[in-house]
Formats: C-alpha cells, structure tokens, sequence
DNA sequence: GCGCAAGCTTGACAGTGTCAAGTTTTCAGC
DNA sequence: GCTGAAAACTTGACACTGTCAAGCTTGCGC
C-alpha cells in the first residue's frame, strides 16, 4: 500500500512525513527535525513537504502532537497495569511520565521544551488536551473543590515533570543503580497532600495511615 | 574602550559577543542564536566569532553560562529583600525562580530547555554549580540526614522548576489577575514537608503552627 | 625595529527553509 | 469514457545558516 511503484504521487506523503519525523526527533532531537530530510527519507523532492505543510514549524507541530499522544499512552499504559486504587493510578501516571521523559527525550523535550510550535493547532490542541484530561482525571479524587482540583492537579503535574525536565537537563543526576521512578515516588511531601487523607494509603511521614 | 575608531582588531569581541548573545536569547528565544547575526551587530565578519568559539555550541553554551548566573542573581536578588527565616528564604528564591522564568523566557530555555550546550564546559559547569549550591542552602534547614537532603533539594526544585517549565510551555494557565508565584506559593503541600515543622510557621493544612 | 602569533577578513562550500513556475496524476462532472 | 480542473509533486532559485581554508593587519615580546 505503501508507495506502490514509484509513481509521482506518493499516495501518503503527509503521515509518512509526520511518522519519519517522530523517528529522527527521538534519534537525535527536536532540532535535527528537517523538511530535506524527512522529504529524502520518504524519497519525494525536497519542496514536496510544502505541500502539506505550510512550514516547518507547522510539520513540527504534527509531530509534537504524535508526541503527545504516544506521552498520552505512555500514561495510560502503566495505569492499564496498575491497581484501580486512586493512590496506585497517580503513581503509575507518574510512572508513565517518567518513563516516557527517559525513555524518549526528543519528543519529551519537543512537547515541553518550549520550541516553535503552532499552539492553536486543532490537532496539536486535541492531543494535548487529552493528555490534560487525564491529568485532571488523576487528581479528582483528591480534591474537594475546584479549586482544591486545580491546585492537586497543578502540584501532581509540577513535580512529576520538574523532575523529569531536570533530569533531562543533567540538573538532576540520580544515582547508579536507581530507577528514577522508585526514587521519585519515595520522596516524602509528594502530592497529592492535603485533603486527601481517604485516597492516601500511606501518611505523610511514611507510617501506615 | 568599546571600538575605538573602527580598528582591524575589535579588542573586546568574546564578551561583546556573549552580551549580544544574550539580549537576542531573550528577545527571540534560544534558536535565534546566530553567529553570523551576532558578527553583524557587533561589527565584525562572519566568521570572526569562529576565532573565540570553535563552534555555534559553545558560543551558546557561554550565553548559557550567563543566564544561569542572572538566574542565580535573580533568586539572591529576591533573598536579599526577604526575612532570613528559612522559610521566607525558600519562598523568596521560589519567588525569584518564577519571576526569571517569566522576564526571561528565552534564557529559562536555553537554560533547561534541552538544548544543545558543552555541559562539561568549565565556566557553563562554574555558573549551573553555582545555582544549585544556591538550592541546596536553601533545603538544608529542613532536612535531617543527607538523603532527606537530597529528598527535600529534589523536591524543591522540581516543584518550582515544573510550575515554570510548565507555565512557559503553555500548558498550565494561571488566570488572570493572579500573581503566578503569587499562585504557586499557595499551593497546599509545597515543598519543603515532612521533617521540617520547627521551620514551618504555617502547618500543612493551613492553620496557624 | 623585527618577527611572530593572535585577531580579523574574504571567499567558498554544503546545508537549511521557502517561494515560483512547470509537470504529472487523480478525480468529479458530463 | 472523455475532459478540465484541482491536487500532488518536481525543478530551480534565493537568502540564509555554520564551518573551513586562505590571506591580510595589528599588537607585542624580544
């Protein structure tokens, strides 16, 4: 289905683009992200990409939002195999987080790292609002208000990801031996705190509730 | 002393360069860095930039060295106007935390951001050391042992450094009106917690200690 | 005063994104 | 089943980028 042949037209430019673009941003980071490139890759002329996209910040958007939704996943997964328990499902989010921020950096670091994107993208707003509901999906339960929400909401998304961008960055190096995750997730004072006492099976200075 | 008359030899040109570097980081974020742009405006040819820095990477990274001591100097600068009890120092560096990430997004990012720098650079090492001694004197107040040090340094930073990365990259809207460290201080369960109640002058739920 | 090294210039090269114009293919409407 | 128009893609060009290789200019130690 694929390029049959090797007519003129290749049929499936725009996904192909978009698909050897998450490839190359995971390889060798958001800046080697090139229309040439990914135009020589798919094997169509290098003006060819224009076409479905009118830039390349705007290619660059599509595949932050594939990026998103594989970060999404990445969530979803670990939660998948996670217990039902409210607790055990932020952990296992914080899981996914981290694992996705280790395990795929370009695309981490294309998602957050503040690079030129099309922020009112349909798609790009989509995927990234999915993955802001699911957030906020996590956190409910430990909230009372809407203002409790936002603010566990806002405390369970800084940590897990001030974690994982200072990770990335070498500011934050954690030992040999240690898997980030156990580490992050025995640090005390993590949210959800406060009024979650009922959700939280382990109490705050680490004695059973 | 800058140019005098119009010389072959520029006299000064590493640092003028790197100031340059600076104020164009922060008008136009991290990947406007050109050495050619930054020849230009200090007067010079293209590639003289190329006889201080053998490569755009590590013009960029001395830049980023820099930022990271304004960084520094912003949250020392917001120390400086606040009591010396630890807890107000720690809101006060928080403080000057967000207010550098919000004056100075493009050196946040070139910062944190990823991007690519020498990080075994002496004077970029230098500079980063310098901010996370900062962090550490700030946590040592509320920590016992050494590895609720590093807990607690962890748990600071990622806290402060999540709400920023997060703030910049769109993702964590702070409403109007609201002072966004104003918001962030607020928050119920903010580091520094667990073994640090004889620095706390306000408990974990909100009532008077 | 001389010589040499550091500082800077000029010119070139391969690479980039983007535009304009031309060619090929697909497909709806008759 | 043909036709014309639109969509998909190519070719060529332009300005811009970082980097390299030469050569020129200047300052400074001797």
């Amino acid at each position: 289905m694929t390029a049959r042949k090797s007519r003129h037209h290749h049929g499936n430019l725009r996904a192909t683009l978009v698909a050897a673009g998450v490839v190359l941003v995971d390889r060798s980071g958001p800046d080697a992200l090139s229309t040439r490139k990914l135009a020589a890759q798919a094997g169509v002329s290098h003006a060819a990409p224009a076409h479905h996209f009118p830039s390349l910040t705007h290619l660059r958007t599509a595949v932050a939002a594939e990026g998103f939704r594989r970060f999404t996943a990445a969530m979803e997964d670990a939660m998948g195999r996670a217990d039902a328990h409210p607790r055990a499902q932020c952990d296992a989010a914080c899981r996914g987080y981290i694992a996705f921020a280790r395990g795929h950096p370009g695309l981490f670091q294309l998602i957050f790292g503040g690079h030129d994107l099309v922020r009112e993208d349909v798609e790009f707003c989509a995927a990234s609002g999915q993955a802001a509901a699911l957030l906020s999906r996590i956190a409910a339960p430990f909230a009372a208000g809407a203002r409790d929400r936002a603010a566990v909401e806002t405390m369970i998304w800084a940590q897990v990801h001030g974690f994982c961008s200072l990770m990335l960055s070498g500011q934050l190096a954690v030992a040999d031996g240690i898997d980030p995750a156990d580490w992050f997730l025995s640090l005390p004072g993590r949210a959800p705190v406060g009024s979650d006492a009922a959700h939280f099976p382990l109490a705050r200075n680490g004695t059973a509730a």
